[in-house]
DNA sequence: TGTACATCAGTGAACGCGCGTTCACTGATGTAC
DNA sequence: TGTACATCAGTGAACGCGCGTTCACTGATGTAC
């Protein structure tokens, strides 16, 4: 039918955006060319004008899903609150999130991957590692806490919402949030400060 | 050829651990029969003599997977100290555990994989999480330490180990580790223990 | 204790389906003149 | 500004491969007598 360059980008993104919420939601290796195009109002054919391969879209998808997830969070954090610090954990630790993976945190649901995954999925997840502590120490007060903190913070983010989506029972996930969030929150305000 | 019954138990444990040991270290979907079976010295023919389907067999792997990885962390843990409690976080967030994902923690390695799964997949899920948070309570030296700390802990642990297995840079990933545990093993020893 | 026979673990060929990839084709877009 | 034509996004059929599952068959095991 002829489509303008415009429309061809338009599709390119469309795609891009769908898998980069279907691979947070069923992991890297499940979702299909078809059910993405057919998803995007297209049909699995002309996939092979936008991508080189299904590797090629798989690769792209999840970095921009790394990109996306850290994005919202920041946003919730600094919307939340006066003191970002704590707005932070509790936009990450919140049930809203925990609910909603496909549009969440990707360090999250995409971290068994990206250990099993090529080099550019690596760098991409290390990026964001690294750009989650940046955002973790400059939310803070406390401009003089350390990296270190930020790693521990960081990590006791990701494992309890790891772990929150993973068990069963709907109370145990959310005592697991709460008592996280709560540990953290006091280790926050208490701030110890006595960097190494 | 004729086979005898201890036979057949020791051709499914064999199945079933190669399995779990796959699971762990390639994912839930990737593993296929044929290679399992290969791997098991018999071919893929047999397979249904001994599991209802894939999906039966992936189920009990992953659940056997769970056990086995608390199982070793805590022998490791009671063995390298007198201090079991810093000693859970040496033997979890040291380098050889990094490095071994197949025997490791399948907390780690199965989280995201939980969180899709089935009713089954999460309740074996819950089940290690909660026996690791006993555990935890159980090496620490401060018996008043409570649930909540507890959690924080495991969280810091699956988390910090995610995220050193995801990334590239090896440094990075070492100096993750290192700094989790150093902040893990402060909090032990400081014991502000004030339980909420 | 020895013999006859049913069982069933394991084999390997075959089936069927899903899915990634290819390809000939269509027709509006967008450029050349 | 209008006309001719090459391009190429999108279509839908077809291909081929991997893989889960089935099945007829084999022959030692282990039970019945």
């Amino acid at each position: 039918m002829g489509y303008s360059q415009a429309e061809k980008a338009a599709s390119r993104e469309r795609v891009l955006g769908i898998t980069a919420r279907k691979v947070r939601a069923e992991g890297v290796s499940r979702p299909s060319i078809a059910d993405i195009m057919k998803e995007a109002g297209l049909t699995h054919g002309g996939f092979y004008k936008h991508f080189a391969s299904r590797d090629d879209l798989i690769g792209q998808a999840a970095a921009l899903a790394l990109a996306e997830g850290e994005a919202k969070m920041e946003r919730s954090a600094r919307k939340n609150k006066e003191e970002p610090g704590t707005g932070l954990i509790e936009a990450y630790l919140g049930k809203r999130h925990r609910d909603s993976p496909d549009t969440g945190c990707a360090l999250v649901t995409l971290g068994a991957a990206a250990a099993r995954g090529d080099q550019s999925f690596r760098q991409a997840y290390e990026k964001q590692v690294r750009s989650y502590l940046d955002l973790i120490a400059d939310l803070d007060d406390d401009p003089a806490k350390g990296r270190a903190e930020a790693m521990l913070t960081l990590s006791a983010l990701v494992g309890a919402m790891l772990m929150a989506r993973a068990v069963n029972d709907p109370e145990f996930s959310d005592e697991l949030l709460e008592n996280v969030a709560e540990q953290l929150k006091r280790r926050e305000s208490e701030s110890p400060s006595t960097v190494a």
